[in-house]
DNA sequence: GCCTAACCGAGACGGTACGTCACGTCTTTTA
DNA sequence: TAAAAGACGTGACGTACCGTCTCGGTTAGGC
């Protein structure tokens, strides 16, 4: 399921030519290539993907309204899966959490993708918001749910505000991997940050039956 | 001190007509107006702003390189001076650090600069790293010492690092004010984030005298 | 035929949008219209022939190297029809080529042009020869088959250089026209120069056997 | 005696320091040394040639109003001196005269300068006007009073027009010089000029007494 | 031996035009 | 109807000159 449609696709049984779906990833694989081959995203025009894919302007535009659309797509196809949780307590499903956070932000397909596709899509407050729905969202309601859980099973201080603390964990990753990009990044950090952060989010006494 | 340059100034005793400095204040004020007038970043060509600063755009090639090298002096100036540090304690200092974070992230001058112009520079590497240095890095500068302080005065566990513990501060008050620019960002946040993290960095026992 | 080219046109039948025909005469007009109305050539700017012909600067690009190339176009469609040759002597034919050389030398369209066109061409060797070559050789030929007839018919004497004769009928008559452009031209010229320079050219006695 | 000049000059005798005579004759070597290193008209502008003679762009503009105006002074300052003239006939004294035409024509120092120069300043008819005053009119009266001579000396009928015999004389030569510059010009040409053109300028019989 | 006005070089200034590139739309042919 | 190709009007890019305007620094008289 992508965001790509603005076709004529009004009703009916679909008349004449269907659209290739070859040509959809052509697309999509098209931009990954020229971001890894390390293109500046500035110099990443609609002519110069629609040239490297092989194909129209026309055709891409038939998809998407414009480049941040477009990459709105590139981000979700470039999105690594989801973690597998453990399940085993709150403590190693963070860690887990940001461990995936912390090897997004190292030089890797994603991160090349990640840190200025991001930065791109701010410029349209429309795109930043289907960005959000759809990308960020959905993986920010993973920790929501990891906490919800420790809040039942009594491993966070019942008073805590979940969403400020969701931000407590992903704030301090966040801002090195997206901020500090040539920062270290070592690899124990998702340990150290869970523990630091945990360290005052937890019930004043007995903290694991 | 600007980055403003690019000229000959080979060496000696000025030749020439020297650069007229109400020039450089019209451009960069002529921005900040632009912005401030929502106009979207998107449309903020250099055409367009010297247009608006009454200025040939040779005038404004002469001193950046380019958009982003401009837009870096663009945050300096809208960058709001320091806050004043109480000094009375490490969490007044933070709160009031962060306090000043929050300020930032709302719906004002600096913010609608930021929101975007941030995002814009993060496509050239150099110019990443000359916001950095002169803007970035020497506010953050201020945080390292406040907690430094803290750290002698024991209102800091010894065997913190310093470095995580700044993200930890600032990273969620940031997460909030560029990532989620919709979100609320309420007045007792500052403090709120302080007290939470800080609960897991305090020394064991008697941290206040 | 046209000089307008410069296309990608490599091979084969005709891919993509072909090249609108009304618009390369909208550009010709245009730059017409200009001279007309008594613009200085030096103020005739791509950028305002694209403004006056409702068409983009690329579209000059596509079909013309630069305002050089351009205006061998404009002199060849500016250029009057070839003069209908009576064909009842060698000096009556020479006689109606000298007028009509006359009334170009005159303020009318032609001469607008002609009078600046010229000259800018001049600039360079690449133009002036495809100049040459499209618009001037053959005019010239024109006059050179009348002289070789004449020859023939025994109206000029067998030993006479007719490349020198035909400099010798046009120079006297360019010399006004375009070194002296606000010099008188009176109707009877053509027929004055004509009879003075066959004077010496004539066979010594009895012209016809 | 130059047409350098547009200075304060406004009366009184000369205060403040007087314009260096040195720094005119720089300016004007200057041009010449850029054209006859091939250096196209179209490419030297004021800015280049103040660089080439290490003068200040304000200095030229000091003395002449724009690139017209300079270029009449280096027009005059590449005329070869007049001809000598021998005296000894009409016919001789043509033959010199239009020698030197053809000497021009020929790729030299004048040459260069001529067949671009010339054709630029008639964009300018103000330019036009000077340059005929200044340089055209005052070589052509050289020809005028070497045919009254002759008309005088009976060597030419008491019926021709003057001007349009010296028309006759120049025009073909111009017309291979200055139209057909890579044309041969070769060395006999202007005795064959003279020759072809007197013949029918002639008195019928008794040519000298 | 100053004073002072005009010169000089350099180069900044607001402009205009250059020739290129990308935008998003359109018009072709071919499938 | 989709697709590739590429022309179209638009407008920004960064550069080069235009002719004017400061700058600091000469360079001559006239006092």
């Amino acid at each position: 399921m992508t965001l790509a449609d603005s076709g004529p696709r009004s009703a009916g049984p679909a008349r004449g030519r269907p659209r290739s779906e070859a040509v959809e990833i052509a697309i999509l694989e098209g931009v990954m290539k020229l971001l890894e081959d390390g293109v500046p995203l500035a110099e990443l025009s609609i002519e110069r993907i629609a040239r490297t894919a092989g194909v129209g302007k026309a055709t891409i535009y038939r998809r998407w309204n414009g480049k941040e659309e477009l990459f709105v797509d590139v981000m979700r196809a470039a999105e690594p899966p989801d973690p597998e949780l453990p399940g085993t307590s709150m403590r190693d499903d963070l860690i887990v959490l940001l461990e995936a956070l912390r090897r997004r932000g190292l030089k890797n397909r994603s991160s090349a993708i990640m840190h200025n596709v991001h930065a791109q899509m701010k410029s349209s407050p429309r795109i930043w918001n289907a960005y959000h729905t759809n990308v960020v969202n959905p993986r920010r309601e993973l920790g929501m749910e990891v906490l919800r859980r420790g809040q039942r099973n009594g491993e966070l201080r019942a008073d805590v505000d979940l969403e400020l603390a969701n931000d407590m964990f992903t704030g301090p990753m966040l801002l090195r991997a997206v901020l500090r990009p040539d920062s270290e990044l070592p690899e124990g950090l998702a340990e150290q940050i869970v523990d630091e952060v945990l360290a005052g989010l937890r019930p004043v006494s007995s903290p694991e039956p």
